[in-house]
DNA sequence: CGCAACGTTGAAAATCGTCAATCGACGTGG
DNA sequence: CCACGTCGATTGACGATTTTCAACGTTGCG
């Protein structure tokens, strides 16, 4: 196992307790009252099952949600019947925070497994920004990171080959996973079927699974049966120009 | 002049002095306490001739602007020299805001022409939360609204042919520079040239060009000399299968 | 004048999508 | 138990889109 500065090895160690309290843990800790006040935005907790639209594009006062257990997508739909994948959310992201100031939702979530989502009360959220304006940056935070993430998938559909945007897909989810403990350089779990990963990609299911097949067969990664195993971890990266330096914000202006 | 409301026919009247309160005019007003408190974080003022570069990517501790006059764009580099333009920045517009909270830029924004911006303290900014949890409000909100553009984007680029791509995104601008006084349905100034378009959609000039061709002979758009004027708005926004309510955020939550 | 930036066009090649079909795994109802 | 349908993965053949390479025209400017 080598330090490779762009791929964490391990999960970061901290006692947070709640999953958000995890995700924000590189960039502030929060205080004692900040903590007992985010506890109190979480609301009930749920289980749903895949396949289920958590969020529907064009739902009028909609709420966020918190993933604690499961995958999830976001999309949006276009009119001839196909769709883009905007993002895959994996246990500690948030579902539909970006919306949450719109009328209308402008985009779908799916359940990918069956997870477990906490409801965020997003009203008790804008307000206690009043008492607690760390809370706010924090938000902020995180509103932006997503952005980030969008915007190098962006840059993966627009000016990379379908190869580069397959390896590249494959080492961001699992940078992803590794920092909340669910992925190596080995690789990981991965409940993705190739209808979804081809609408993620803005590929056709049928060259997808083509260019699965090319990266297997030059040995650099083999999708299949839910993993993805790396089979040359430092070759996919060359390939993928992978630099994880957009998921990476420890050590952030704030302490 | 039909009244449709997928393209806004005039700008919204507002008394707004500044231009973000221009911009957030349609989320909330400010009292005249957050006005002021607002106004001492724009600092200098600058001229930046067209071309250069006023955030770069890699660059740390970067300040973040307001543009007030002028084009920028914000593009992302890629290792073989390429760039995928990921957002055109018109009057109103937040230059760098995004990444305020990380500690290197992760993007470039250049100049297009020249422009005035304004410098924005971001650690005022930030610490000005703590008084005036509105403000967080609308900087979340104006974060999220870039955000929805950049997925919109993403959808453009990922699953939309090239005709369809270039015509939604001369019908997105227009939407955007009608919304600053800038454009109509009749059509909009634009200093864009075929190479900056072709980086934003994630095409080569040489295919762009032939596309903007195609669009002009079927009579459907004319993008020449600086000027885009739509010859028939109707057919184009059927062509792009355009909907501005992902722009539209009239009426939101706070008022 | 000569150079540089931008726009334009043609021809050939590579990439990617479409259509159609097959295969295996799995669950369900008879 | 088995037939059947569904879902996901896979492959071939063909066609459409898009890129690449190369060249040329126009405009503006030192």
């Amino acid at each position: 196992m080598r330090a490779d500065p762009t791929f964490p090895a391990s999960p970061p160690r901290t006692l947070a307790t709640s999953p958000f309290e995890r995700k924000i843990a590189a960039f502030l800790s929060l205080s004692d009252e900040e903590r007992s006040a985010l506890n109190r935005l979480y609301h009930k907790t749920r289980r749903v099952a895949a396949g289920k639209d958590l969020i529907r594009q064009g739902q009028k006062g909609q709420t966020a949600y918190l993933l604690i257990d499961g995958w999830a997508c976001s999309y949006k739909l276009i009119q001839d019947g196909g769709r883009q994948v905007v993002n895959i959310q994996v246990p500690g992201d948030f579902l539909g925070l970006r919306s949450v100031l719109f009328h209308t939702a402008d985009h779908s979530v799916e359940t990918i497994t069956d997870t477990i989502v906490c409801e965020i009360g997003t009203k008790d959220l804008l307000e206690s920004f009043a008492t607690l304006p760390r809370l706010a940056t924090a938000i902020l935070w995180t509103v932006s990171r997503d952005e980030a993430m969008v915007v190098e998938h962006l840059v993966c559909v627009g000016r990379r080959s379908a190869l580069q945007r397959v390896a590249h897909f494959l080492l961001e989810l699992g940078a992803r996973l590794s920092l909340v403990g669910l992925g190596s350089q080995n690789g990981y779990s991965c409940p993705l079927n190739q209808y979804v990963l081809a609408d993620t990609l803005g590929l056709t299911p049928v060259h997808l699974n083509r260019v699965l097949r090319r990266l297997r067969e030059i040995g650099l990664v083999t999708v299949r049966c839910g993993d993805v195993v790396f089979d040359d971890f430092d070759r996919l990266v060359d390939l993928a120009e992978f630099d994880s330096g957009y998921l990476d914000q420890s050590g952030s202006l704030l302490r």
